[in-house]
DNA sequence: CTGAAAGCGCTAACAG
DNA sequence: CTGTTAGCGCTTTCAG
């Protein structure tokens, strides 16, 4: 039966034929716990994601979910809920993992050094981490910006434009910070930090919109939902937008084209990296010891209600 | 070793204390395939859901996952993709699942009759199946439905009260109209079917608004991108909401209290959806023979910016 | 090509 | 209280 099931060394076709019939009429199903524990081998895969909420995680899940499926395999999601417990390693199912992928948005020196001394296979999402044997997914956060820049600028002074990021500790947010700053040669004051948050968006865009002097007519926020709270504040304040402020966002998740102006955004492809992530893992069950390989993935700019009609 | 990890059975507290220093000197992990092979359990739980897409299966997700967690069990998610093929279950993975939650929102004869069958213990969620040892968890659409209805019967007719679902298929939607007619007697005309999107809100609306008899002076929206897409065609068509058009949208996702004015919506409790379906899961686990339960989830009536203030 | 048998690492039953 | 042992169901030699 074994034989015939895993079609290893040679089986005589008639003889194959009778097994399979057999394993139908009885319903036979191969015990997976007897299957692992001889074989050492799974086809479960771990993903571990900061929090499994909205529309941008819930994405990289999808993707990851989707490209698992086609070969074969399973995800196991779990959220570390920003404590660095991360604790799908440490508990008892880590040993039923076949992989795992940790996506690392701020720093967490614990779950950074778990993930590179894993004797699992290990694909890092979002930091560039070292490690032997560690593949690593990667956004292009920088060209994003520099091609949102570059579209606002085409009707903008570079020192009217605004970044509004998330946390300062978190990793994207300090990329796409640094990147504007490269871009537009914004000194300190027209890049802030805050939350990833409507409301954070929207408190800050009023301060901003409010001062005579140095008022923005372009922001880049770091994510949908700070472009959101500046779109929103704008509208409050009767600022026409794009008119009178240009707004663009990042991700690009479904809330960006909900609302009315449908944003403009940078859009990452979530989905993509929740599926490159497992791709790696899987490519690397296969080879363990190929060197490791890290891909980028390319944003892309839409342009929407926003910005300014070409 | 095995006693000591188990605590079972009388060890001599210094003999235990010496197996665990020599577990901890020496790293041990107890091998979770050859515990699983021999004591048939496993600590996986499985949910199954139409779609992993979104605010509301990633806030059912998040719930479930939290409830398990602090009971030392794992989720392992999937999505049916309206596939109806419910690739979890037949997997080879199943063996490894100790109970499955399956949530059920359109008809799938398939789904519903390999959930009962299943050997496995299996919570329902959505859908009232029918089954020797199948639990339930249900959200009381009903009684949702009456309180928004009454709040916007407050100042409205009831005559001019529409009712803008998901697809007619779909069991909430079904619910969620039926409960409509009931509380407002309304004929078939102002009950429409649609999609769950912002989209047919959008369109739907529109034609409605555009008519000038029986034109709508409130809807009840099957979700929340609905009753986003009608406050759209209302804020496009210059009509005053909630002076001219009150609006009211279900489930209160994220998205509701995003956008400005902020949707009034009727809560639908999904973490606790999620979390209640894992509960029951862990309780059959512990009692396989007690008698089949139903849990029914209470909504609450979130009143905003799109109804009438008192 | 096929039958037989040796474990994989663990738990639980059984002696001591 | 603790040592020993019989499997759990599978894969993979090793003989035939």
């Amino acid at each position: 039966v074994s034989r015939v099931l895993n079609n290893s060394s040679r089986v005589a076709p008639d003889t194959a034929e009778r097994v399979q019939r057999a394993i139908e009429e009885l319903g036979y199903r191969p015990n997976v716990f007897a299957q692992g524990l001889i074989t050492r081998k799974s086809r479960l895969l771990g993903l571990l994601l900061p929090d499994i909420h909205g529309e941008f995680y819930s994405e990289v899940l999808r993707g990851a979910d989707t490209a698992a499926r086609s070969m074969g395999y399973h995800v196991l999601v779990s959220s570390d809920g920003h404590s660095g417990e991360a604790a799908m390693l440490s508990s008892n199912i880590a040993g039923m993992l076949a992989g795992v992928a940790v996506m690392i948005t701020e720093p967490n020196a614990y779950l950074i050094r778990q993930a590179g001394e894993l004797e699992l296979p290990v694909v890092v999402i979002d930091k560039d981490v070292q490690g032997e044997r560690v593949d690593r997914v990667l956004v292009d956060n920088r060209s994003g910006v520099a091609e949102a820049v570059g579209a606002l600028m085409r009707t903008l002074r570079p020192d009217a434009l605004f970044f509004l990021g998330g946390p300062e500790s978190n990793f994207d947010t300090q990329d796409r910070a640094a990147a504007f700053i490269d871009a537009t040669g914004a000194g300190d004051g027209r890049v802030q930090f805050g939350q990833y948050t409507v409301e954070w968006g929207f408190k800050a865009a009023q301060r901003l919109l409010k001062s005579r002097a140095g008022r923005p007519t372009g922001v880049l926020a770091g994510n949908d939902e700070i472009a959101l709270g500046v779109l929103q504040a704008a509208q409050a304040m009767g600022v026409d937008v794009p008119g009178q402020l240009q707004i663009v966002g990042f991700d690009d998740t479904r809330i960006a084209s909900m609302v009315r102006p449908q944003l403009s955004a940078v859009r990452v492809p979530m989905a993509d990296v929740g599926e490159a992530s497992i791709r790696l893992l899987v490519e690397r069950l296969a080879s363990p010891d190929a060197p490791a390989r890290t891909v980028v993935l390319r944003t892309a700019l839409a342009l929407r209600g926003t910005t300014a009609k070409e």
